[in-house]
Parts: structure tokens; C-alpha cells; sequence
DNA sequence: TATGAATGAGACTTCATTCAT
DNA sequence: GATGAATGAAGTCTCATTCAT
């Protein structure tokens, strides 16, 4: 488990105000440590986006736009942490959290198709949901990481959602 | 220039079948040895995007098509070097290859835009070339690393194809 | 940092009973090492040599005995670990402890001029300093390092103090 | 016999203007090249220094004057060589070329002492050779490579030959 | 015979993991 | 339980030595 830039074991304990050792009381490996950070973040992931399924909101466009303005929001939280961890998703255990991304967008598809139909046609909400998710992750975090001056966060964020909503909607 | 996982020296020399002190005698550290790799693909890669360029084609679906079909075939060559040095996009030198995409797709975009106008309003032409770039990377290699059982190459390429079209023609 | 060929991290580890690893707890690279080395060193003669002036004695020739005594001594002492550093004088970080020696007797030297005047000009006293500084040392560890059955210690310590007597009063 | 840091294989073969491969049809190893310009330089030595015993110089001032001056130009000689070899002594095999000097010096001293005795009593030329034999090599070089402003080649010149002098006629 | 690319042992350094306190 | 110093495997880099051409 090693390679993950920044997250050396001291830099975790550090960041969790404890020492080395004790990261060791709680967790057999670091990649087990890995993976409980994960699985925290895919909570809170998770959590985040069900709000908005939850809403009373039914436009699409509005759900979009406040979903990318979320994620946003989601990957510079806790220092980047979650951004970090997106970064390093090849060397993550298997559940890592772009799958909670793409599961919950795909819950929330499914739902959304029942009240609104023919949005999409059902054997390619799989496809349509993975392609979306991990496009907007990763078009994000390459935003936030190498933030370009010619691309603002607002123009981007717009663009996103059009990309999406053009992409549901064809 | 440690943490690149499946880069260490001795990996890179094993892939030459070279030895790792070989590797040393072409290039004076390990940032040299990676950014010439990264050099080589990008140019592979903008010289296998110029050839649809210059093909007669001039049907936007059926380039998009053939970008993707390349694509992926890109990610898999000499073992997927490709792809692996995607993967560590966040620690290599700024001039990586996605940056090279980027610039091929927004060469060929205002090239195309000057013969079939209205596809895009130039303004929002940089924003949508970079969301498409890091939207069809990042999923490629996603799918190549981790493929999964529902998906198949083919219907993402399609679904891929039909994501950059309805977006570029919205 | 390489090429101190008797002070090779794992030499130095397996001299101070630790493991190489340990060494970076608490120096950050191989340089940073050896200069507290030499620092320490360097306070441990400088204390050593002060110890004379202080002394009551005021007879030149038996303070020049004791001193020659003493650099025995210390070059043998931690099996040798002063004179290793003084083999490799000319690696080493600016401030070594050859410095310190002439400095110390320079020191020594001026205030020994107060009070016993006209032993030397003192425009010539710096110059004189360093001649015998590096006399003495070198010689030294020549003698300790590569024993000649036709000089003793004993003899050679004669000499070199009336070397040093000779030339202080010529 | 690694540790020679400006004396890598590279470096000698560039410097004698062939191949690192040639090296090695003349020498079987490093050591054995070293051996052996250690054994040019002494001969070069050697023979300079007989140079002032055959002169029709019986002076003893004019002698070590001479010999001081022809010492720097010495270890200056062929971008300073001499002078990288002493710095190293402790590494080179045994017959190196500070035993040339004092044996060259023990020589003179003893067809000195025919024709003007009591210059020194004998069974002390052998020590006392030997420490000025050290003690002007070592001081020459550490002048030579870290030279300070507060001493001039021309001062500690005189310095080293007033040493010498009161020192024999002690 | 001359060449210089290839080799690999060994040096410096990092960091996940252990364990005495 | 908590701590953090100690450990050592593994990674980057150097350079004396070999060997196919």
C-alpha cells in the first residue's frame, strides 16, 4: 500500500491527532485504514447525494446543477481528502467510492424513470450512469487539481450539466 | 519520483528487457525516463489523431467513432502503457498526454467548425473540448482496468460516441 | 553524499548499534549525519585543547607536549572515529574540525603572546598556526594509520614538539 | 576502489582520450591503473627532486626554497592529479608516492649529511624526514583546495621553508 | 585491438509495520 | 491502550567491470 503520495501513516496520524501506533490498534494494515476512509467518505458521499433525490425537486436540470455544485464541494472538503483518494483509485480496494457514485446515481435514475418516463430507454441506464459519473469525477478533479485559467469552476460547472442533460435527454 | 506503482525502475527495465542500470545510461534520473515515455505516447498519440484529420471523412459521427475506436485500442498497446501512465496523470510532468489530447481535439474542433459551422459556439469550445477529453479518457481507462461484466467495449464506445454528439450538437 | 568509504550508512548504523533506517529518525539525509559528527568532534577538542590554556602551566614546551599527547588521544579514540574524519577532510562539510584546531590554537597562541611576549610577530602568527596545525595532524594520522615499525609514537611525539619549538622560536 | 570521487573509470578514460574498454586491456582493475599512475607521478617526483641534489647548489635555504616551489607546481601539474592523489592516500596501495617523497628526501638528507655535518643527528634524519615530509604535503594541499584569503601561496611559502630550516638546525 | 553499451552489486533513502515502554 | 523509536524491505541511482561488435 504504498504510493499514495499523501498518505503516509504519519501523515494520517498526524491529520487524526493520534500517534503512528495507535493507527495500528484500530486498523491491521494501511490498506485496511484505506479502505475504512473510504468506505466513511462513500458514506458521506452517498448521504449527500441522496438529499437530493429526497428533495422535492423533480426538474432534472435543477437536481444536475445541484449535484455537480455538491460534488464540487465534496472533493475540496476535509483538505481534499476525497479528491486525494479519487486520484489514487487504482490502487484502492475494489468498493472504492466512484462505484458509490455510480450506484447511487443509478438508484436515483431508476427512481426519477418511474415518475418521469422515457427519459432513457432502461437497458442503457448502466452505460448512460457509468459514463456520466465518471466523467464528472474526473473532469472535476482534473479541474481542481491543475485548475486551469482559461476554465472557470462556474463554466465549467455549466457546461457539465449540459453535457448531462443533452447526454439523458438524446 | 517514487509511487509510481507500476513504474519502478526495475519494472521499467523488465519491460525493455534492459537492466535497471541500462536505463540510467539514456536518461539521469527517473523524471528524465518518464517524461520521454510521456513524450513518445503523446506523440503516437497526436500523429494516430491527425490521421483522421486528414481522412476524407468529414461526417462528425463517424470520426467521433473512429477517435474512440482508436482510442481504446491506444490504452491497450505495448501492455497498456499507455493507460498505466493515465492512470498517474496527478504526478507526472505538466505536459502530460491528456493535455496533448486536449489541444488535438481543439485543433480538429476549430478545423471542423470552419467547414460546418454552428456546431458550437467558439466561446464554449475550450470548456467542451476539455470536458470531452477528460470524459472519454477516464472512462477508457476505468473500463480497461476494471472491466466490468454489464458493460461491454462495444456498448460503451457507442454510448460514448452518442454522449459527444448529442453534447456537441446541443 | 557518497564516497566517505569507511562511513557508509550502514557502517555508521552498525557502529552506533542501530539499524540504518534509525539514522533517518533523527538526520535527515547523510550529510546532515556526519556534519553533527564532525560538529561534535570538533566540540570535544576544542574542550580538550582548552583544557591546556587553562592549566596552570605556563612552560611552552611542556603545554606543546601535552597538547601532542592529547591529539594521540583523541585521534584514537571511538575507534578512531576523529581520524576517519580527518582522512576524508577534504568531502566534508566547510566548518571541519581542522578549522577548529587552528582557530583553538590561534586562540591559544594570542594569549600566550600576552604574556610571554616575542615568541613570534604576530603578523606571522596566523600563517605559523596553520602550518602547524596541518603538520601535526596529518602526521599524526600517517603515523596511526599506516605504523611504521622504525617510528615510534614516542619518538615521533618528541619530534614533532621540537619541531614545533624550533620553529616557534626561530 | 571506489571513492576516488573525480577518478571514475569515465573520467580517466576521457582524460587519456580512449575508451573506458581500453582501460582495461592495460590494467585488470581500477586499483591496478591507479597503481600504476601513482608509480608516473612518483617517478615524476622522484626525478624532479633529484633534480635539486645534482645541482651545484650546496646551500641548504636555497635546497628546501627550491624544493617548495617545485612542491606546489607539482601538485598543480595536470589539472591538479598529484594533488587529487594525496588527497586519497589512504585508499591507494601501500607504495604511494608521500613514501617516494620521504625516501627521496631521506636520500638527499644523508649525501647532505656527508658533506655538511651536523646538520642533524642520524639516527633522528628518519623521523624527522618523515614528519616534514608530511607535514609540507599536507599543508600544500590544503592550501591548495581550499585556499584562504588571509594566506598567500608566497607567505606560507617562506613559512614552510623558515619551519624546515629551524626544525634541521634544531 | 579498441570500443562503449550493458550489467549488477552496493550506496543512499523512504515508509509501512512492530514492539518495548 | 497509547506512544513513537526502531526496523528492514524496497526503491532510486552510481560506477567498476564485462563482452559483443
Amino acid at each position: 500500500m504504498r504510493g499514495l503520495d499523501d498518505f503516509t501513516t504519519q501523515h494520517v496520524a498526524d491529520f487524526a491527532a493520534v500517534s503512528v501506533g495507535s493507527l495500528y490498534q484500530y486498523f491491521d494494515s494501511k490498506e485496511d485504514l484505506v479502505e475504512a476512509l473510504l468506505e466513511r467518505v462513500s458514506l458521506d458521499l452517498a448521504g449527500g447525494l441522496n438529499h437530493f433525490v429526497l428533495s422535492k425537486t423533480t426538474e432534472l436540470r435543477q437536481m444536475v446543477q445541484m449535484a455537480i455544485r455538491f460534488g464540487f464541494a465534496f472533493l475540496k472538503a476535509d483538505g481534499g481528502l476525497a479528491a486525494e483518494l479519487v486520484k489514487n483509485w487504482h490502487k484502492l480496494p475494489a468498493k472504492n467510492f466512484i462505484v458509490v457514485l455510480q450506484n447511487t446515481l443509478l438508484d436515483f435514475m431508476r427512481m426519477y424513470l418511474l415518475k418521469n418516463p422515457l427519459v432513457v430507454q432502461p437497458e442503457r441506464l448502466q452505460v448512460r450512469t457509468y459514463i456520466i459519473a465518471n466523467a464528472l469525477v474526473f473532469t472535476m478533479i482534473r479541474a481542481l487539481s491543475e485548475p486551469s485559467p482559461f476554465i472557470s469552476e462556474q463554466d465549467l460547472s455549466a457546461e457539465l450539466e449540459q453535457m448531462v442533460l443533452s447526454y439523458l435527454q438524446s
